[in-house]
DNA sequence: CGGTTGCCCTGGGGGC
DNA sequence: TGCCCCCAGGGCAACC
């Protein structure tokens, strides 16, 4: 699913597309999704006008001239598809869709129901709980290896599971942990608490590379992604070692292969010869 | 408390 | 072909 670059991609596509419009029309197909819909869901977007689109962490963030955040989150198989008005009958996991008054449709679509939507008052992001515990954003200057040092010592866990872990820096998911750590040359199963000066140097700068690399190509696609605009992302073309198990380490001449194992239930993927 | 496990849900792919 | 098991990019509650 989609992670930062994925969400990042879709942020990109909407905005042009929703900043200035006026949401004219809600359209609630089932409310049962990770948590429920907040009450009178479609009354409170109905109306309203798009102030700004963003992104912090892996939430889709619509700001609206009432105060409120429209708070979407994809989770694990959700998408948001762009499309002219009726071009096509609701599918059984078009859950949601919205409509603006430039005859736009958004659909969200997610067969897993992992994901989430609500209305927040935006004043008050930082004492939701949700957002309260988030680590820094991986791609600001304010992420630097002093910090991401500072988040891990003394943590007795495995850096791949840390990595993914959204109090120590958000946006990271299984694939992007496993691609960083492959570019930093670190073991996934490393304790986090070793990771400082020139390993969290080339920790940070592999994270922020793998990052800014997919989201100039668009996201990933691996199965249920799909950009704002419908068409595909492609930077699985580009994953060194994820989904990779038994191909040979690329860019390096280690001769290793890339091995999977299990952490904390989920694939890593990485070569035990490059990366210590 | 930090760290780990299991669950939410559906669909797709592989093995038999 | 069909069935069953396993797996999937996230996040959180419940456990030790």
């Amino acid at each position: 699913m989609p992670e930062l670059p994925e969400v990042e991609t879709v942020v990109r596509g909407l905005a042009p597309r929703l900043i200035g419009r006026r949401i004219v029309h809600v359209e609630q197909r089932r409310a049962d999704l990770r948590s429920p819909l907040p009450a009178r869901f479609a009354a409170r977007l109905q109306g309203r006008r798009v102030v700004d689109v963003a992104r912090r962490a892996k939430y889709i963030l619509i700001r609206l001239d009432d105060a409120n955040l429209f708070v979407i989150h994809l989770g694990m198989s959700g998408r948001l598809v762009l499309g002219p008005l009726r071009s096509r009958p609701p599918g059984p996991h078009d859950h949601v869709e919205f409509s603006t008054d430039d005859g736009s449709v958004v659909c969200f679509s997610d067969p897993r129901r992992f994901g989430l939507m609500d209305i927040v008052p935006a004043a008050g992001l930082d004492r939701d709980p949700r957002f309260a515990g988030l680590g820094p954003e991986p791609l600001s200057p304010a992420f630097t290896s002093t910090v991401l040092a500072a988040a891990l010592e003394g943590r007795r866990t495995a850096i791949k599971a840390a990595l993914i872990d959204q109090r120590i820096v958000v946006g990271i998911g299984n694939i992007y942990a496993c691609e960083a750590l492959f570019r930093a040359g670190i073991s996934p199963r490393r304790l986090a608490g070793t990771i400082k000066n020139s390993r969290a140097e080339r920790l940070v700068a592999g994270i922020k590379a793998v990052l800014e690399e997919a989201i100039a190509a668009g996201g990933s696609s691996a199965r249920d992604y799909v950009q704002a605009s419908g068409e595909l992302g492609w930077f699985q073309h580009r994953w060194a070692v994820y989904d990779r198990e038994g191909q040979p380490c690329p860019h390096c001449d280690c001769g290793g292969a890339v091995r999977r194992i299990v952490q904390g239930g989920r694939s890593t993927f990485y070569c035990a010869k490059r990366q210590r």
